[in-house]
DNA sequence: AAATCAAATGCAACTTAATCGCATTTAAGT
DNA sequence: ACTTAAATGCGATTAAGTTGCATTTGATTT
């Protein structure tokens, strides 16, 4: 795994353990142009790691700034690499086709506009349609 | 009840059996300015009807197009009263304070720029911010 | 290199949202 | 009033995710 030295530097970088489980996990992360789910990282690793976990650190990196996550109206969180902490707009596109979901956010931001008395704060836009792979 | 004449009349319109579920389900979502989710509509009712019926009927009426649900990163299903079911541009606002979730669907729409290959089908935008009543 | 200790893991039980099968009841047309 | 498909109630079930707790392990200290 040519990547396994980047996954162990940003583990020590944000002060965690470099454990087998999450050297998997980030650098599985950092290999794929979509984002992934607790489950879709289960399966992969056929289904040897335990559930809490997983979802312990998934929650862990997301905290740290290692990923993010994204709501699709499907219900289940996915999460992609990057740090979106601090940022107030968030554009994902997901496919109808293959289901995967994409982080768009390089592309310039858009003010909405909303009623008087709202006040916004950050803006999330989810796009659906037909990726470049399908 | 003053719009209960209004509620049997879209009940019969759509074909639905007018049960006094419904007649109270739809009544709600009439008096109100944001959407509701089952468990909203469950404590209003004093957890007296059957959660599978609610939820049957909250899909029912998606299903022939009195309600929309509305989807926001809480992974609970929101639903407002209104026909989304040809619409390609989705607006909602939730409100930080209270969770309330407010359509914003008659603001005019934008154009999101998308990167090369990715064919946009529908747009759903959710503003997370504070709400006039907060 | 061994000891240490907080952090990470594994396991089982639990929670919450939602769905399903099936027997019973009910609204609406004849 | 009778009929029947539609709606309901109930219990069991699924799926996503969380929690408590005992055990193990990675990194640091001596």
């Amino acid at each position: 795994m040519k990547n396994e030295e980047d996954v162990k530097k940003l583990l020590s970088r944000k002060g965690l353990k470099r454990t087998p489980l999450r050297i998997a996990l980030l650098g599985r992360f950092l290999e794929t142009d979509h984002s992934l789910s607790y489950t879709d990282f289960d399966a992969l690793t056929g289904n040897t790691a335990d559930k809490s976990t997983i979802y312990r650190n998934l929650n862990r990196f997301e905290q740290v700034g290692l990923l993010h996550r994204i709501e699709d109206a499907s219900g289940v969180a996915k999460y992609a690499y990057g740090d979106n902490r601090s940022q107030h707009h968030h554009l994902h596109f997901l496919c109808d086709s293959c289901h995967n979901t994409y982080c768009l956010n390089k592309t310039e931001e858009k003010s909405i506009k909303v009623p008087e008395g709202f006040q916004p704060r950050s803006v999330n836009i989810l796009i659906n349609g037909t990726c470049p792979n399908c």
